[in-house]
DNA sequence: GTTGAGCGT
């Protein structure tokens, strides 16, 4: 099951996203958008659960918590 | 140098 996390602080790296989602379940891939001409963060990632219980498990935990300065934001991908 | 709704090299 694939992951969006939006709404990410600039600061935000790919491992913080990891070590956030692995409290709550496994997660196999993490992948943060970068800039490809700046490398920065573009806000947003992409998240890979195995299992459905603990992504949406995730989901429900993770949304709306506060990460940095703002609220993260994370449902479901297309 | 920032922001902020999005569905990705």
């Amino acid at each position: 099951m694939k992951l969006l996390v939006r709404n990410l602080s600039r600061s935000t790296t790919e491992q913080d996203i990891r070590k956030l989602f692995s409290e709550h379940g496994k997660v196999t891939e993490c992948t943060l958008v970068l800039d490809q001409e700046t490398g920065h963060s573009k806000g947003f990632a992409f998240v890979e659960m195995p299992d459905q219980d603990q992504a949406k498990a995730a989901i429900t935990s993770l949304n709306m918590t506060s990460l940095a300065k703002s609220k993260i934001r994370v449902k479901k991908a297309h």
